[in-house]
DNA sequence: GTTCCAATTGGAA
DNA sequence: GTTCCAATTGGAA
């Protein structure tokens, strides 16, 4: 897989050089602008990296180029950063990629692991029984694929003139062909979601249900800490985040000031919004509890506003009022 | 791309059917055994969902399986979990693709609009100059590739065979092919730093220097934070980061209580370390902020540690010694 | 001896 | 009307 994505890259990579060799071959060369001695080895470039220490803040970050033509220096320069951009983007990629096939690795051990003790123990799986079980499990957990998609693999050796086609046709056209559909993938995310006679759907594997609708009412694409506010907010109620926290614990900032006690929230819900959120998104489970913690804080003081708001509406109305009520407010 | 990942997806995909297939294709499939007529429909297999609420705390999330042979169903809830699982994983992966894809998209973008602005201008580019200025360029970002690397194209319809058995073996072997070599990760970063002569190589583009003979001392897979906090190391000392912050400005959280001020940290070198790290890592410039923010505040409480420890140790000395210095306590 | 965690805050965005 | 930011803390790891 890494060596895909690396001829991927190289594709562009060599695009990008052709693309310079044809300008330069296309036209001959501008002849080399007289030029002072000192600058000849350079071919008409100052490259020198500026000698002064970092000291005094220097606004132009690249050494500046000098040439007889300004607009030619400007757009080599240009286009040495998006070079330098491109590669560091490659590595990443590759990175990614390394990553996914680790993943895949440690999938196909456990598989591996699991046809042994099959083996082992001579253990035959009925098929008919299989897909029933399936079926059943997929009621439980919408988020499996049906089957059938499990069966439908094209045939393996095919179309590579197609998937070349394609894979040019994506360095080359600015039209993504598998752009991430912005609300598309919403209902794709969403429809794998299978809900109950409530309307209800499971979100995790504690069995914590939203409605189907609320899910459905969310942009997948959102940030991944406003994503995760929103689950949040279909899990819980307002009072409910507003006074509790990820863990029940007193901040440790304020040990000696006693701030009001507030409760743990629910773990079992908890884990499952964690669950769903970093299975759709490139969240970690940290940067999600991370939002449930601000989420929480935001609540907490949102709701200590309105309060606030209530009790000067509540003060105006009684001064409003003849005082005769008045050993109430004493 | 995305059409690549998913062909490997499947290949795996129907090794697991095939896997079950053959399973039940070499022997035939045990008899029913006699059930209970009400479980007749799920074929020897209880698939109902617990119908009680989560409120009491389940320790099996997954609906149990009820068979005749216990090992066989244990085997097949584990297989699910199994596929389950993969399937997410799958899922993962193409988004990180897709993503990927975007990301050269946008690099295309740029790259054709530098191109069009080229030919706008009718501007021609001397390949000399080009490789002379590269060179240069080098030195001052050690990161990038030499130019040569970039020539270094195969042929780009190649292999399809070996590439397809890679493919394969990846699929099928637990060595990894492209596996993450924690050690030779290291110098393989570290040397695309060219250090000058006093030892000292380039971060960023602000050009912040730390000697190279410390980024390679760096374990290049620790986690990211820690990572971070070692660079942090490097960069300034012990007490710059105790007396100074991200950003300079006081806790919001003791606006009140008068702590004693701290100074912003150089931004200059911050986004150096920010550039480098996020570069050669997953981590996101927030998470990489956090983290200073953190060793900052780990390093101020550390200082005061070892102060009040100076000061009791200063103390003790001067009881021991004859009060003729009394006045200094007073 | 360090690193990491999350509760709290006011204000910027 | 909300979301996001980062400084601070004590203790767990």
């Amino acid at each position: 897989m890494a060596e895909v994505m690396h001829h991927q890259v190289n594709i562009r990579k060599r695009r990008i050089l052709e693309a310079f060799r044809e300008e330069t071959a296309n036209s001959s060369p501008p002849p080399p602008p007289p030029q002072p001695e000192e600058n000849k080895e350079l071919v008409g470039l100052d490259l020198t990296t500026p000698k002064e220490p970092a000291t005094p803040p220097q606004p132009e970050v690249m050494p500046k180029l000098v040439s007889t033509d300004k607009d030619e220096a400007k757009l080599i320069d240009m286009k040495l950063k998006v070079l330098e951009t491109w590669e560091l983007s490659k590595r990443r990629a590759i990175e990614k990629l390394v990553k996914d096939v680790e993943e895949l690795q440690a999938l196909e051990e456990k598989i591996e692991k699991l046809e042994d003790l099959l083996d082992e123990k001579n253990i035959e799986i009925n098929e008919d029984d299989f897909e029933a079980f399936y079926q059943k499990q997929m009621e439980t957990y919408p988020m499996m694929e049906p089957l059938v998609a499990l069966e439908e693999l094209q045939p393996q050796t095919p179309k590579r003139e197609e998937q070349q086609n394609k894979r040019v046709k994506i360095s080359a056209t600015s039209t993504p062909i598998t752009r991430k559909p912005e609300k598309a993938d919403n209902s794709e995310i969403v429809e794998k979601f299978i809900a109950n006679e409530d309307g209800m759907v499971v979100i995790g594997p504690n069995g914590t249900t939203i409605a189907k609708s609320a899910l459905s009412a969310i942009n997948w694409s959102l940030s991944g800490a406003a994503l995760t506010r929103k689950i949040l907010m279909e899990v819980f109620d307002r009072e409910t985040l507003a006074f509790h926290t990820l863990t029940g614990k007193p901040s440790p900032a304020f040990m000696d000031c006693d701030k009001p006690m507030k409760n743990q929230l629910d773990t079992q819900k908890v884990a499952d919004i964690i669950h769903l959120v970093t299975q759709h998104t490139n969240l970690t489970a940290k940067e999600v509890r991370n939002a449930i913690t601000t989420k929480c804080a935001d609540e907490n003081k949102m709701y200590r506003q309105r309060e606030k708001k209530r009790l000067n509406a509540a003060l105006k109305l009684q001064k409003q009022q003849p005082p005769q009520d008045q050993q109430l407010s004493n």
